[in-house]
This record gives structure tokens, sequence and C-alpha cells, in this order.
DNA sequence: GGCAGAAGTTGAACGCGTTCAAGATGGCCG
DNA sequence: CGGCCATCTTGAACGCGTTCAACTTCTGCC
């Protein structure tokens, strides 16, 4: 009884035809501002429906559940992030000022949503929720952020100890990840807090990515290679 | 309007009578049973209210909400903790040794509700709820847990730089938050990789500490210390 | 033009968490 | 004993996210 291989219509696919994409923006950008303006928990699906001048059925026949509107946001917002990061990456060639700059642009981006940002963060929080950072659904924003900390590195003079290069950029990522926890639940004028985080945070990981290198911390750096491979099975 | 400093009779304060008591612990111990059973999400308030043998309403005298079920769940988790961790804390001196068996001893506790916490850790996720593990709400259980870990440094032959050791303890502290986030998103089968973490990250950790004395490691601990007196105010 | 079927649309209905005005209970004091 | 009041209890009602059978619109084909 279970569609395995259902060529279903929608609901999480692309619409067919024109009137459908047409219909599947108006709603998307609907619920976009109203998020924006009345935060996520305060607005209502019928609400966006009745905004938007259609029926609730129909914003389901797009988008799967409420959830899946906040995935249209991870994505633009994934999006944005890459855009805002590259003036950073095509001129700087110090490590510390690109992972800075790639950093604070994704803050930059993300700033705007912090009220709304919160409520679609307890949503992500959920591991059984495909909208998980870690989820397989949310796969392609998620490697499209981790080929930008490549890109931090790649493009960058540092010079990193060869068993751990390959691992950093997905270190970076889950540093941005812990970045972006923090933010959420930054409570302080303009998320001030989490700008000293960066500033004070990326001198270090600058440092101790230096020192891996380093005699005395090959084993160190070897022990964290080897815990990546492991857990990573 | 809003009460202020209102003397409200209940819906998270304690019950006033002996019949009061009995009534509560009753919902309590058939909601956690019901969570236990079937998950956090199938169980309805109606479903517990019914086999506990009350009115829904007379649960949300006690309980401000289907979530504040999860605080006391929260509470409970830690005592179970502390008391677990008891006997290592009482027999080993070596800090590795010492912060294993404490971690190991929270999985131990967590083990049989990964399906229900998975649930609850999203409610714990959002940074507006009292349950997230950074409210002030949550303030007792959380500086029950640092002083679990002051301790597991206190008691160890360990030698840590004069700087770092008064910050170490909420450091471990977070490693432990961390922990947990693996645990709950560990679909492994017993978690097991979250046992791999732990004794993984524990040598390393552990390593860490000690090297954090050394000459060549002095400024980049030194840089750890200032960025969380920084974060701190 | 007509028609089959895919694509899109509708809104009433369901079960959920939560609220609250109304009632029941029980201990204390005159 | 009688009445008062804090405490406790009730369940109908509300608004929410979500579902789905029925309906309409559009496209391709003969």
């Amino acid at each position: 009884m279970t569609d395995q291989s259902a060529p279903t219509t929608a609901a999480g696919g692309e619409p067919a035809t024109a009137r459908g994409e047409q219909t599947r923006q108006l709603i998307l950008e609907t619920a976009m501002r109203m998020f924006r303006e009345r935060g996520y928990a305060r607005t209502t699906m019928r609400a966006i429906a009745q905004e938007a001048g259609v029926a609730v059925g129909n914003a389901y026949y797009y988008f799967g559940s409420k959830e899946h509107l906040i995935q249209e946001f991870y994505l633009r917002t994934q999006r944005e992030h890459a855009a805002a990061a590259r003036p950073v990456l095509d001129r700087e060639s110090d490590f510390a000022a690109r992972l800075s700059g790639v950093l604070h642009a994704a803050i930059d981006v993300l700033a705007p949503s912090h009220e709304f940002a919160a409520s679609f963060f307890k949503v992500a929080a959920e591991p059984t929720s495909p909208l998980s950072p870690f989820s397989a659904e949310t796969a392609a924003p998620r490697e499209a952020a981790v080929a930008l900390f490549a890109e931090v590195l790649a493009g960058s003079t540092a010079k990193v100890d060869p068993e751990l290069r390959p691992q950093l950029p997905e270190l970076l990522w889950l540093a941005y990840m812990g970045t972006v926890l923090y933010w959420v639940y930054d409570r302080s004028p303009g998320q001030a807090r989490t700008r000293k985080l960066i500033d004070g945070a990326v001198p270090l990981i600058d440092r101790l990515v230096g020192l891996s290198r380093l005699r005395v911390l090959r084993p160190a750096t070897r022990q964290v290679v080897d815990l990546i491979r492991t857990l990573r099975h």
C-alpha cells in the first residue's frame, strides 16, 4: 500500500506547469514575509493561504508541511551566504581573513531573520526531521556549505598537516554550525556576542591549524583525524 | 493585567496538599511510562489523562504544558546520572578514567529513552523554551551537571594550566552537551558510535588538557580562556 | 472539436494541545 | 455545626496543522 516509487505529483516535488510554479512561488513569498513579520509560530497556515489567496489544501499540495516551508528558507539562506562570501573569497588569501569573512557573511545574511530562525531551529533540531542539518534531505545545501569551507581552505596560503587537510572543511563546517547555534541562542543586541565569538574563535582556529604540523602536536592531530574517520564509519 | 508577582497556585508550582501531590505523581508516572512506550509525539494529553483517570485540564493544573512533563524527565535523568557516576568518582583518580566514566554513565542512564529523547531534544533546542539547557529555568540541573564535572577535575591527579582550570568544568560540560547531541542523532545500533566518540574524545581531551601548560600552547590556552571570559560578559 | 487524464484547487473534517468558566472538595475558624 | 475560601477537578470549546474526496482547469492527442 505504501507508494515506494510513486510518481507522485508534488508535495515536495516540483510543480509541472507554469501555473503551478507561479502558485508555489506566491505561497512561498507570502509565507516568508509573514514568518519574518510575525514569527513562525504565530503565522498560521490558514493565514498564509488567505493572504496568498488560495485554499489551505493548496499550500499542502506544494509543501508537505509547515516545516517544509522552512526548508526553502534554508536553501535561500545558503545561496545568499555563498553569494555574500564571494567577494571575500575572491579578495583575501589569508586563511584567518577568509574564514572570518565567510562566517561574518553568514551572520550578515541570517541577521534579519534572527527571531524567526529561533523557531526554525527548533524544527531543524529534531533528529527524525527531514530538516535536520544532518539528514539526507538537506544533503544538497549541507554539501554546498562544506564546499564553501573547502574553498576557504583551498584558496588560502595556510600550511596544514596533510592528514588533517582533507578533514578540515567538514570540521570548519562543524564550527560554522556551532557558530549558528550560538547565534540562535544569542540574545545580545544585534547579536554582538556572536561577532565576538567569531573574532575570538577564528584566530584560535587559525593558530591551532598552524600548530597541527608541530612535532608535539602531531599525535593529537592524528588522534583527531582518527576519531573523525572512526565516526564516519 | 499581567500577573507579575502572582502567588499563583500551581501550573509549574508545587501542589499544596497531599491529595494534589498524589495526583501530580500519578499523572507524571503515567506520562513517563507512555512516553517510553509510544514515544512523545504519539502520546496525547487526552490519553495520559484517561490512563491516569483524571480530566485533561487536571494535567494542565500541574504541568503548564506537555513540554513541562519533559522538564521532569530532565530532572530525573540528572539525578540518576549523578548517582550512576558516583562509583567511578569514588574509585578512580585518573582524569581520563573519571571523565570517561562520567560520560559513559550519562549514556547508560539515557539509553532506555533514546527514541523518546529525540523528540524531547527538539523541545529543548528552542532557545525561547524554558526547557533549553541554557535557560534560567533549567539552571538547577545544569549547575548540578557542571558541579559533576568540577568533581571530575578536582578529584583527579591531572595537572592543568592554572588559568584554564577554573573554566574547565564548564568546558567539560559543554563537551558533555556535545556528546548528548551526538547521541541524540546517533542511529547506530545501541548507539555504539557514541561510545566510540567518548572513547576517542576523552584521551584527546586528556592530552590537550595536559598540553595546555606547554610553552608553545600557552598563547592558545590563553586565547581560549580569554574568549570564554569575553563571551560570559 | 472533443475527450481522457494529468495537474492543480477546494474546504469541510479530524485529532491534537491548550484554555477556562464552572463546579466539587476539604480543612479551618467562629 | 455551618460557612468560607484556597485548592483541586471537570470537560466543552477554541484554534491549530493536516488530510482527502471531490471538483476544476489545463494539455496533448485523434
